[in-house]
DNA sequence: TTTTGTAGTATCCTAAAAGATAGTGGTATT
DNA sequence: AATACCACTATCTTTTAGGATACTACAAAA
C-alpha cells in the first residue's frame, strides 16, 4: 500500500499548490502574516494586483478559510483582512518559502 | 527599512510560487523525492498529465537546474530524470507541504 | 462643496497553461 | 515479422488567469 501512500501525497502537494499558488495568493498570504491589513492596504503592499485580481483572490482564501473579512461598522467604511487560525497554521510554511527564496533564485527564462 | 523588507519577502514567495507553482511541477518534484524515474514512469505517477506538459515541465524544471535529465546510452533509449542537489535542497519544504496539505484539505468551489 | 480616499464591481480583452489527439523514430519482445 | 513499449514532438483547441480600464457608493477631509 506505499504506492497508494505516494499518489495521496502527491495530491496532497497539488492540492496545496492550488491554495498557495497562483500569481497572488502567496504573496497575499505572505502579507498578512506580518499584520491584518485592509483592502488599499494590500493592495500598495503588493504592487501591481489590479482590484479585480486582489478581491477575487481574497473571496479564494476567505472559501478556504485561510483569510477572514471583517467590517467595522462601528466608524467608517473599514474592511479588516486578516489570517484566520487555519491561515495561520500557513505561517511556518510560507517562513521556509521565503528562506529557500531567499537562498535560491529564479532562472529567467531567455 | 522594515518595510523595504517585506516588499523582497513578498517577491520571494512569489518566486518560489513561480518555481514550484502551476499544475504539475510541485507533484514532480515530489513524486521525484521519492526516486529518479524515467519518463513514462513519472507519467504514470501523475495520473493525467499529458506528454507534452510533462516534457515541458521538466525542461522547465532542468532550466532551473532542479532536475537533471540523463540518457542512458549504455543500453537502450532510457531516460532518467532525478533531482538536482538544488533540487534536493526543497526536499523539506515539499515534505512540509506534504504535512500541512494532510491536515488541510482544500474546499472547492460549487 | 469639490476633492480625496475606501472598498470594491463591471466589462472587455489577451496571453499563457494545459488538455486532446495523433504521429515519430527507435528498441525490445514474442 | 508483428506488436508493443519508450520518449518524446506537433498541431489544434479550450480553459483560465489575470491585466486594463472605467465606474460606483459611501465617507471624511480640505
Amino acid at each position: 500500500m506505499k504506492n497508494k501512500q505516494k499518489q495521496i501525497q502527491l495530491r496532497d502537494v497539488q492540492d496545496v499548490i492550488d491554495i498557495i499558488g497562483g500569481r497572488w495568493r502567496g504573496a497575499i498570504l505572505a502579507s498578512l502574516c506580518d499584520k491584518e491589513k485592509r483592502f488599499n492596504e494590500l493592495k500598495r503592499d503588493l504592487g501591481s494586483v489590479t482590484p479585480r485580481t486582489l478581491t477575487k483572490e481574497l473571496k479564494y482564501l476567505e472559501l478556504n478559510k485561510l483569510v477572514s473579512r471583517e467590517v467595522d461598522a462601528s466608524s467608517a467604511v473599514s474592511v479588516v483582512y486578516s489570517l484566520t487560525k487555519h491561515g495561520k497554521s500557513l505561517e511556518p510554511l510560507i517562513g521556509q518559502i521565503v528562506v529557500w527564496g531567499q537562498k535560491h533564485r529564479k532562472v529567467v527564462l531567455g
